[in-house]
DNA sequence: TTTCGAGCAGTAAACGTTTTCTAAAGCGCC
DNA sequence: GGCGCTTTAGAAAACGTTTACTGCTCGAAA
C-alpha cells in the first residue's frame, strides 16, 4: 500500500533484467518478429515484473510521429460534438491513436491558439469539425506538412480535403414531407451566414421551397445562432413580426429546441398548430416534448470518412492511401414535432 | 501559395540564424531574463522568419514533464460532462497545460484502457470525474507518482485527494421546497447504487424525507441509469407500479427529461399534476418544458477545486502546494417544473 | 574442410530540447 | 594597474527511445 515511488522503469533496466541489449528490448516492445522467442520470453516477463511502459515522449521524438491526432469543433456544449467525440475517439483509437480536442467557441483568438497547440503537439492530421475554421490558420497547419481534412470549408481548397455534407438532401426530404402533409407556409431559422454552412442549408431551404413553386420571402427567413438560445430569440422574432407560419425549418435541433420552448411559452401546440424540423439527430430529439422530427447527419459516418480521408501511418505499419472523398449523406427522421396542417379555427 | 514542406526549424536552425548558441535561443524561448536583450531581439526575429516551434516532444523528454492533465469522465453524451469539459479546459490552459480526455463510459475495459494511455503519456495529474471508478486503477496511476484527484470516491483514498461534494445540501433545500408547497408523496428515481455518489444522492433524499416525518418505502424508490432512456423507463415503471407521487426527485437532468417525457406521453401535466426537480443544472434544463426545477452542481466549482488539489509544477514556476480541500456546494434553482401541491380532482 | 550467406543480437548514432558546468568578459575596489 | 567577483554566453551531457550498421554464429554448399 505505501506509495513507493520507484523511479519508472526504462528500456535500459528492462534490458538488464532480461540480459539482452535495450535494441532488442525495443524490437520485442515494437513487436518486431525476427527475435529469437526465448529472448522474447525474457523481455516480456522483465518488462512485466518492471511493470514498463515505453516512453512516449522518447519515442515521439525519434520517429517523429506523436500517436495524435487533431479534432477542432466549435462548441463543445452543444450536444452534437459531444457525439462526435464519441465517433472519433472509437476511431482514432481503433487506428492507434490519440485525439486531441480544441474546441473555438467561434472565437478567432481560440483558433489560433488551437491550432498553435495542434502544431506544438505535432498531431498527424488535424479534422477541422467546425464551419467557418480561417482558411490561413488550415493553410498554416499544411504548410507544416500536417495534414488537414476539413468538413464544409469552401470546396476548393488546396491545402486541405474537403467532407462533403450533402445538406440539400436532408432538406429537400424534409421540405416534402412537410409540403406533402399540406404546408406551405414554411419558415427558416438559419445559422449564421458568415459560415458555409450555413449559407448552403438555407440556400437547400430556398430551393426545395421552389421546387413546391414557393418563393421564399426574406420574412420567411430568420436568424439563429446554433444555441438553443438562439433558436429562442428567433422565435420570439418570429411572433413578433406577422402571422406565424404553419411550419419551421431549423439549422439544427439545438435552435429547434429554443423554438419549440418558445412556442409552448406562448401555448402554441406542437404539431397541432405549427410543425417543427430540427437538424443533427443529437440524442436529445428523442425526447424533446413532442419528439423532434429531424434530419439526421451521422456522426460516425462523419468521423469515419473525415479519418479516412487523412493520411495516417501508424508506427510500424505500410502507409495506406487516403481513401477517396465520401460524401456524408443527411436523411429526415420523422418523429411528432411535424403533423398535418389543420385549418385555422377561424375557418 | 505552395505547399513548401521545408523541414520545421529547429533550435539549430534559429542559433545559427541569430547568430547565438542553441543554449541561448533555449532560454530566449522560455523567458529567462538573464540574456542580453540585444541577443533576445535577434532571437525573436530569427525565431519569427523561420515560424519556429519548440518541439514538446523533446522538451518533454528532457524536462520530464509532458505538460499534459489527464481528465476521466465516464460518458461524454451526458451533457453535464461537455460543460465540465468546457470549464476544465479553460482552466487547465490558464495553468500553462494540456487535458487528455478519456472516457470510460462505464466500461471496466474502457476504464483500463483509459490509465493506460494516461500512464504512457505521462500526464502529470489526473482528475477523475467519473463516479464509480476501481480503486486498483487509481492506485496504479499513484504507483507510478501521478497525483489524482477524484470526485465521490470513498472517503479514504490515501493515494488520491478526495473531493467532496454536498449532494445532501441541495437534495434537502429541493425537498424542503416541495414539502412547503404542499408535497409529502415524493418519489425518487435514483442511478447506479453501485456508484457512491448515487448511495450518497439516494441516502440524503432519505434523510430529507424522514426529517419531513416522512419514512421513505422502498416502493418510492425507483432505478434509472443517469440517461434520458433510464429516467423513461423508471417512470414507465412508476406508472406501472400504482398511484403516482404528486412529486418526483430525480438523480439527474437527464433522468427528469426521460421522466419529462414519459409525464407527457401519458398525459400529466408538469407541474399541475406532478413535480419533477433534476440535478445537475445542465443548460438544457432551462429549455425543457417547461424549464427544469434542479439542484445545481457548479461545472467550474468542480474542476477549480479538483485542479487546486493536484500538485501541478508547470515548467519554470515554483511549486504550489496543493490548496486544502474544499467541498463543492450544490444549490436549488427554482424554475417552472414544481408548483403547488393540487388535491386530486376526486375531492 | 573451407567458404559464403543468412539470420539475429548488440553498438552507437541520431531525435530536439534543457540544464549544468565552464569560461570569458566586464567592472569595482584596493 | 592588478585582482577577484559577477554576469552572461557557449559547450556538452543528459533524457529514453528507434534504427542503421556491424559483427558474430551457424548451416549449407562446394
Amino acid at each position: 500500500m505505501s506509495t513507493a515511488p520507484n523511479p519508472p522503469a526504462d528500456i535500459r533496466t528492462v534490458a538488464k533484467r532480461a540480459r539482452v541489449s535495450i535494441a532488442t528490448v525495443s524490437r520485442v516492445m515494437n513487436g518486431i518478429t525476427t527475435v529469437d522467442p526465448k529472448l522474447v520470453a525474457r523481455v516480456v516477463q522483465a518488462a512485466e515484473e518492471l511493470n514498463y511502459t515505453p516512453n512516449t515522449q522518447a519515442r515521439a521524438l525519434v520517429s517523429g510521429k506523436s500517436g495524435m491526432i487533431g479534432l477542432i469543433i466549435s462548441e463543445i456544449t452543444n450536444p452534437f460534438f459531444p457525439e462526435l467525440i464519441q465517433q472519433f475517439e472509437d476511431e482514432t483509437v481503433k487506428r492507434g491513436y490519440e485525439m486531441l480536442i480544441g474546441s473555438t467557441n467561434y472565437s478567432p483568438s481560440r483558433m489560433t491558439q488551437c491550432i498553435r497547440r495542434m502544431v506544438e503537439r505535432k498531431v498527424e492530421g488535424v479534422a477541422v469539425m467546425t464551419f467557418g475554421m480561417d482558411e490561413d490558420l488550415l493553410q498554416e497547419l499544411s504548410s507544416r506538412g500536417i495534414p488537414v481534412v476539413s468538413v464544409g470549408s469552401t470546396q476548393d481548397l488546396q491545402f486541405a480535403t474537403a467532407i462533403e455534407v450533402n445538406h440539400a438532401q436532408g432538406i429537400h426530404e424534409a421540405i416534402q414531407h412537410l409540403a406533402v402533409m399540406g404546408h406551405r407556409a414554411i419558415s427558416y431559422i438559419g445559422g449564421s451566414v458568415d459560415l458555409l454552412v450555413g449559407r448552403q442549408r438555407q440556400q437547400a431551404y430556398v430551393d426545395s421551397m421552389a421546387q413546391l413553386g414557393v418563393e421564399v420571402t426574406p420574412q420567411q427567413i430568420f436568424q439563429g445562432d446554433h444555441t438553443m438560445d438562439g433558436g429562442l430569440a428567433a422565435a420570439e422574432q418570429m411572433f413578433a413580426s406577422g402571422p406565424m407560419p404553419t411550419a419551421v425549418l431549423c439549422y439544427n435541433d439545438l435552435t429547434a429546441i429554443g423554438l419549440l420552448h418558445s412556442l409552448s411559452r406562448h401555448g402554441l401546440r406542437v404539431p397541432e398548430d405549427i410543425s417543427v424540423v430540427g437538424f443533427d439527430d443529437i440524442h436529445m430529439a428523442q425526447f424533446t416534448i413532442p419528439p423532434l422530427t429531424t434530419i439526421r447527419m451521422s456522426c460516425s459516418d462523419l468521423a469515419t470518412v473525415a479519418l479516412d480521408a487523412l493520411p495516417l501511418t501508424p508506427a510500424h505499419t505500410k502507409p495506406s492511401k487516403p481513401k477517396p472523398n465520401r460524401v456524408v449523406p443527411t436523411h429526415l427522421i420523422v418523429r411528432q414535432s411535424t403533423g398535418f396542417l389543420r385549418l385555422p379555427p377561424s375557418s
